[in-house]
DNA sequence: AGAACAACCGGAGGCACCTCCGGTTAACCT
DNA sequence: AGGTTAACCGGAGGTGCCTCCGGTTGTTCT
């Protein structure tokens, strides 16, 4: 019996995994430019192949990258949810969504291609962001200010098209204003 | 002085313009799969670098392809006007013009590239969509049905974003409930 | 017609994506 | 400790994108 409960494969493959996701992290932050996978992985001492095992995609890897400050804004919807009525707290929630996308153009074109490919690639990222907007607007159905006969998944792919059509800062305003119409339409009477 | 007034440049690059766009239509609508440039370059016989002095950008291509159904598509809207009140009008121009995208994932990535690249890019596509809904926009206001401070761009913006995240045939009916929330919030009162 | 030149042609080349598979090695078992 | 093996490693290679520039040709002017 071993004293580890299921190392959960190899050390090296791990370390790997785990230097690969910092490294990448890094470039996408501070790269101005579309970052070269290529690039990464010579980065973290690893062969390309190296780097496409761990994350078979592009999207792979950014949903990895970007786990726990997702986890993070997940979060906010509920901790918003304690401080404001529903319907205020899914449009400021909103405008948290849109903040956190800012600085990550690969985010936002990783989740546009989750919600557009359409395969059954039932993502971790897509799945948290639906929970998060579901309880937004459960509470507001609740409350009567909002909507009952919305879909989470729905809001989440208006999201996402707002961000994948605003991406530069000039344009945030834009998303401001979709994302207030988008509210116009969700809120009751 | 020449017969022929201004022949706007040599007859072999237009031929071979002329040829490119033929070509890369068919390759568009037939193919199911992405398109490789260098393949629409031989088939229309030319090399590679003749296309791209044509067309700098795929998105010049797409545009120069879809040009003469885009027009039509722009023209639906003031036909529309004519038929039905402003409001509905744009709600089936909305359906009509995420048809139009259906069978064409290049052109949805073509205006989706074209609006977020944000660049002084006064795309003719861009400016004839806005034109478009701003016919339907205005006619709603001043019938008093749909709201007046909306910005056409803004609305083009929401569709083009819609549609990128909709791109499968089984996402239709989300790119619908998408369009009427859309609706509920332009509408007045 | 013939010359001169601006415009056009086309492919080689550099970069990045992604796949595939033979060699290597950490983990496990006896 | 030593053997076995499944899992991992990594880079060569095929494809597409886009640029660049020397050679070619249609057009125009005399």
């Amino acid at each position: 019996m071993a004293a580890t409960d299921r190392p959960r494969g190899r050390a090296d493959a791990q370390r790997n995994r785990q230097r690969l996701i910092d490294v990448a992290h890094r470039a996408f932050t501070t790269g101005d430019t579309k970052v070269s996978l290529e690039a990464v992985a010579k980065e973290a001492g690893v062969g390309i192949g190296t780097l496409y095992r761990h994350f078979p995609t592009r999207e792979a890897l950014v949903e990895a990258v970007y786990l726990a400050e997702r986890g993070r804004l997940c979060d906010a919807a509920d901790e918003l949810l304690a401080q404001q009525p529903p319907d205020q707290a899914l449009r400021t929630w909103m405008d948290r969504f849109a903040d956190y996308i800012a600085t990550k153009r690969e985010m936002a074109d990783a989740l546009r291609a989750l919600i557009a490919d359409g395969t059954v690639t039932r993502s971790r990222a897509r799945e948290e962001l639906s929970t998060a907007v579901r309880h937004l607007l459960d509470a507001g159905a609740a409350a009567g200010t909002l909507r009952a006969d919305v879909q989470a998944e729905d809001i989440v792919a208006a999201l996402v098209g707002v961000v994948s059509v605003c991406t530069l800062p000039e344009q945030r305003e834009q998303a401001g204003r979709l994302m207030d119409l988008l509210m116009d339409g969700l809120r009751r009477g």
